[in-house]
RNA sequence: GGGUCAGUGCCCGAGUGGCCAAAGGGAGCUGACUGUAAAUCAGCCGGCACAGCCUACGGAGGUUCGAAUCCUUCCUGGCCCA
């Protein structure tokens, strides 16, 4: 079958590897990419233009959210999120299967019964639901509805999680239909490697246009992790993207390029940065810290992004203090064009061949 | 000048004989945050030689076993009457 969207490698070091997903009309985006999480139709306290400036390629929306608002017709009456949200880049939608771990629903074999978090009114979503839902957003890659447990849950929670998953992965596969979107698969398993496997497997079987792996960092250490992440990607095709689903600290990042992921999504840069944290090359700085109402600095020396550019540590400690919005929406980009630079120095280093030594060092700081 | 109400910890403010270092906010300090129910949440928040002691509820004095709470007086502010 002819994938939407298809992975090739520029370069490879170890199982860590640099390159290109493409999409059929042209479109493409480098990997390792990191896609902004912008839920309602905006990253918080960012615009499309700052997505732009930073170098996004990708902008993640939510199925469920933007189905409760404003409305899966409006979206698509408005020319489908991209357009919609004023992105000329690609998008991706979460299917809502991260709210059946988050907002705890009435999970059966059919589907899920969720309550509106802006209203409290009951909302049925099925995998098929999930699909058209989705169709009807746009977004250039959509995601398979899945179940995603909390971890630690005991195996016969995980056991149902995969084989729901892979149940409502085959009818989301089925009802399918418009040509334009790619639709990845979600691996599932806990952190037992051999369900993490089955999973992966059984989703690979389905042939999706990429794989994400899901139901990682909700409450593992990250040595548990990486064992379940490595019997995942060792069963996803070379040729497809792989995409590791709300990770987002570097130290995983890193860990989890060297296991051949592709791509990640995260809310922390922006949830940090809008409680004032700081990702920089020493690690976090929490910029609300009495010791910085002087400083003269920019938040992280090494970098070139807008933010550190312009301003100081002591002026946006001030604006956090006083609550100013603009402090939150600056460390955002702070953290996010800092983020994209790791992603730029990883695939630098992965055609350079030394990816083992940039992993150590991001580790030095982030292990 | 007379009357009356008020003065509480950095700020606002509750408390009106013991269970009061004193509710609750705010500010301040620190921490958390991983497919966003998160501009959110948690802890600390008089001092010290810290199971105790010291200082503290406008000042001073008094009543009482015991006072932020009662009495006297002074200071300061609001309002009312001259």
């Amino acid at each position: 079958m002819t994938h939407r969207v298809t992975f090739h490698a520029d370069a490879v070091d170890g199982q860590a590897r640099t390159g290109v997903a493409r999409f059929a009309d042209g479109r493409s985006y480098r990997t390792p990419c990191f896609m902004p999480v912008g839920t309602r139709g905006a990253v918080k306290y960012l615009s499309a233009d700052d997505y732009t400036a930073l170098g996004a390629r990708i902008v993640l929306g939510n199925t469920y959210h933007l189905m409760l608002r404003p409305g899966a017709e409006v979206v698509q009456s408005l020319g489908g999120l991209a357009r919609f949200s004023g992105w000329d880049g690609l998008t991706l939608t979460d299917s809502g299967g991260f709210q059946v771990f988050s907002l705890d629903p009435v999970v059966d074999d059919d589907g899920v019964t969720f309550r509106s978090v802006y209203d409290g009114s009951s909302h049925r979503f099925t995998p098929e639901k999930a699909v058209e839902v989705q169709e009807q957003l746009g977004a250039s890659i959509a995601m398979v509805l899945d179940v995603c447990p909390p971890l630690p849950s005991e195996p016969d929670v995980i056991r149902r999680a995969i084989e729901r998953t892979a149940a409502w992965a085959e009818r989301a596969r089925a009802h399918h239909t418009r040509p334009d979107q790619a639709q990845f698969g979600i691996v599932q398993g806990g952190i037992d490697g051999a369900l993490r496997a089955e999973s992966a497997k059984r989703t690979v079987a389905i042939d999706f246009d990429g794989y994400g792996i899901g139901g990682l960092s909700v409450g593992e250490s990250r040595a548990e992790m990486l064992p379940a992440l490595a019997a995942a990607t060792a069963e996803l095709p070379a040729d497809q993207p792989r995409y590791l689903m709300g990770v987002g600290d570097p130290a995983r990042i890193v860990e989890s390029v060297a296991l051949g992921v592709d791509q990640f999504d995260c809310v922390m840069q922006t949830r940090l940065g809008r409680h004032g944290t700081a990702l920089t090359s020493t690690g976090r700085v929490n910029l609300k810290r009495a010791e910085f109402t002087r400083s003269d600095a920019p938040i992280d020396a090494g970098c070139s992004c807008s933010v550190c550019l312009r301003h100081s540590r002591g002026y946006l400690r001030h604006l956090f203090q006083v609550a100013e919005p603009t402090a939150s929406r600056l460390v955002s980009i702070h953290n996010l064009a800092w983020t994209f630079a790791l992603c730029d120095r990883m695939a630098d280093a992965i055609a350079a061949g030394t990816f083992g030594r940039l992993r150590a060092d991001v580790l030095d700081v982030w292990g």
